[in-house]
DNA sequence: ATCTGATCTGACAACGTTGTCAACATTCAG
DNA sequence: CTGAATGTTGACAACGTTGTCAGATCAGAT
């Protein structure tokens, strides 16, 4: 018998009462573990309990107890391709498992629209509390979802029009610094590949990129700069188109790790990967195995995760003080593609 | 003012209510879209919503809806630091945010005890269904969860005591597959390195080794068998140190994504990437980049996560057929480590 | 025997929503 | 003008649980 033709319905406490000759009240004192009730009875409802396959019903619990707290939260994550996100999410996931809250999580694809829909979603299911890589450029939309109730720490990305939490990495004196090393070993022709620019990281890599640039007196060639990446295709496309220039340059900053991704794809296709500096934001997964092996910025996602998981219930337990911006450092890891030197 | 210090309570219906001057019912029928509202008081109660910020409380209402559908699902993977599963997980979110349905996930760590908690967690919230990779031996348990309602899928490991949906990969011929390449090439001296024995997938891969050995009347050499291995770095301790036998392995055949890693880390760092052939199962993250590229039988994250939700998708419609086990099937991905030959 | 206080127990309302059903208003046929 | 049919509306109970509070029981003190 597959799924069994008759489910019967869930027991409720009332069927728990019924069978431990007790009250509902009685039942519900047992089931939350609270002083007061004899050990005769109590044995007497748990085993009916136990006969009867009773569960703790969450959902009807939360409706009445007090401040309708559910004990979840959700996460909104801001591309799922991303490798970064999902070692965020887990961290995240884990630390919430330990307090015995469950995490719900959906993902935006860079999509405002889906924020909004989807914030409205969990509000709907009356999650405590959301942790967001957003999406979109003005968050003033939650000032009414806090104002009942809901903490929100932002991840990755600040808010706008909204005061809250965040948890960030440095993008742009990171950046600087990946360009630097760039410079440090000779380059003088620099290219830089990235993502999206409505994305705001994005944008402060790219102006990472321009500083340090500029403290070396470098005039920035618009001709070496490739933005608005969506994936490692269009990276690789790009750096297929930037090696064909009459002046081809002699290194690349890739501002992400899908874009990464796609310019050691086209470096390989072109046999070039041994003569064209190559430094990264976000580690690769198996960078260190790669030929040469990539020098990236990176990212702590567990620290990241750790962070917001922190923050987050913090204000779950009634922190009330004020916002707080934590800036997660990166490390740089040199292995090799970045510490290549200009020919000639 | 950062956390606002006055929160007010949420808006319920009943506030809404008053304000448009019309019972409790009338606005109920409003928010959930039903007909038989007048275009006027429709209009009224929707600028008192907007008023108000009145968000719609799923919790109560699925209580009082029949059925008590949450229209959430749980989701148990078997170990978060495995990107396949994180893969799985993706898909599964974003075919049922299409639904709507909410999507709660926790990773188990191959850990029984946990599975059991975590189901019974998941219970207590009601979820509509579930999406395991389960950790444990022994599903009967699962019997009252669904007699209660509850639909369950099990992926990448089935089901035991216990008659359910599975979706499959096919374990045992995708490694026979995988291993005859190897010795088409040449090989007789062929290593196994694979996961925990006490998972069912680790052990049924290995039995695909040994069928095709004995297909090739080959002796299995225990020497070249190396099982248990937790991670990447337990599996690249037992590569280095089978490549210390008198007469090492001319190829390994990795039976897991983690390990095929640990391996590859072992054979660049003994410099003999490029004379001992590698298979692994299971893709591995940037596999198509390496030097050589790895050799692979690439599972499909995405059919398993599709096929998961769709059948629980329809079991949570209402479809009663007997349950169904569906097998995935694996692709061999040939990239140059597992066409290598071996030395003279 | 009565009282006090502590301990245990249960009746009842409430959480925010929706299903049921009856009441009312309007329209149209006869 | 009546009656039936149709379309709107709202009162009330119910979903499964917990907070409140009052009642019952009992040991020990008077």
């Amino acid at each position: 018998m597959p799924e069994a033709p008759h489910t019967r319905p869930r027991p409720t406490i009332r069927d728990v009462a019924a069978l431990a000759g007790t009250s509902l009240k009685t039942v519900s004192r047992v089931v939350n573990g609270e002083t007061g009730v004899s050990d005769e009875l109590s044995v007497r409802v748990r085993s009916a309990i136990d006969r009867l396959g009773y569960r703790h019903n969450l959902t009807a619990s939360n409706l009445r107890r007090s401040g309708g707290k559910t004990r979840s939260v959700g996460m909104l994550v801001s591309n799922v391709t991303n490798p970064l996100d999902a070692a965020v999410h887990r961290t995240i996931e884990e630390m919430a498992s330990q307090r015995g809250i469950a995490v719900m999580a959906s993902s935006l694809e860079e999509n405002p629209e889906r924020e909004r829909q989807l914030v409205e979603a969990f509000a709907e299911r009356r999650v405590d509390g959301l942790i967001m890589m957003p999406a979109s450029h003005d968050h003033s939309y939650l000032i009414e979802e806090r104002r009942m109730g809901m903490s929100i720490v932002f991840v990755d990305r600040p808010p706008a029009f909204f005061d809250a939490d965040a948890v960030l990495v440095d993008n742009r004196r990171g950046t600087t610094r990946g360009v630097r090393h760039l410079l440090m070993h000779g380059h003088r022709r620099i290219a830089f590949l990235g993502d999206r620019r409505s994305i705001v990281t994005a944008g402060e890599r790219f102006r990472g990129f321009a500083d340090a640039l500029e403290a070396a007196d470098i005039p920035l060639d618009p001709e070496l700069v490739r933005q608005d990446l969506l994936d490692s295709e269009h990276a690789r496309a790009a750096t297929i188109d930037l090696l064909s220039l009459e002046q081809p340059p002699t290194a690349i900053f890739a501002g992400q790790n899908l874009v990464t991704i796609g310019v050691v794809r086209a470096l390989r296709s072109t046999a070039k990967h041994h003569e064209i500096a190559l430094v990264g934001f976000d580690d690769v997964p198996m960078g260190d195995l790669l030929d040469p092996a990539i020098t990236v910025l990176a990212q702590d996602p567990t620290a990241i995760g750790r962070q917001a998981a922190t923050t987050l219930f913090s204000r779950l337990d009634g922190d009330r003080s004020p916002t707080q911006t934590y800036i997660i450092p990166t490390t740089m890891i040199t292995r090799g593609s970045g510490e290549i030197r200009p020919a000639g």
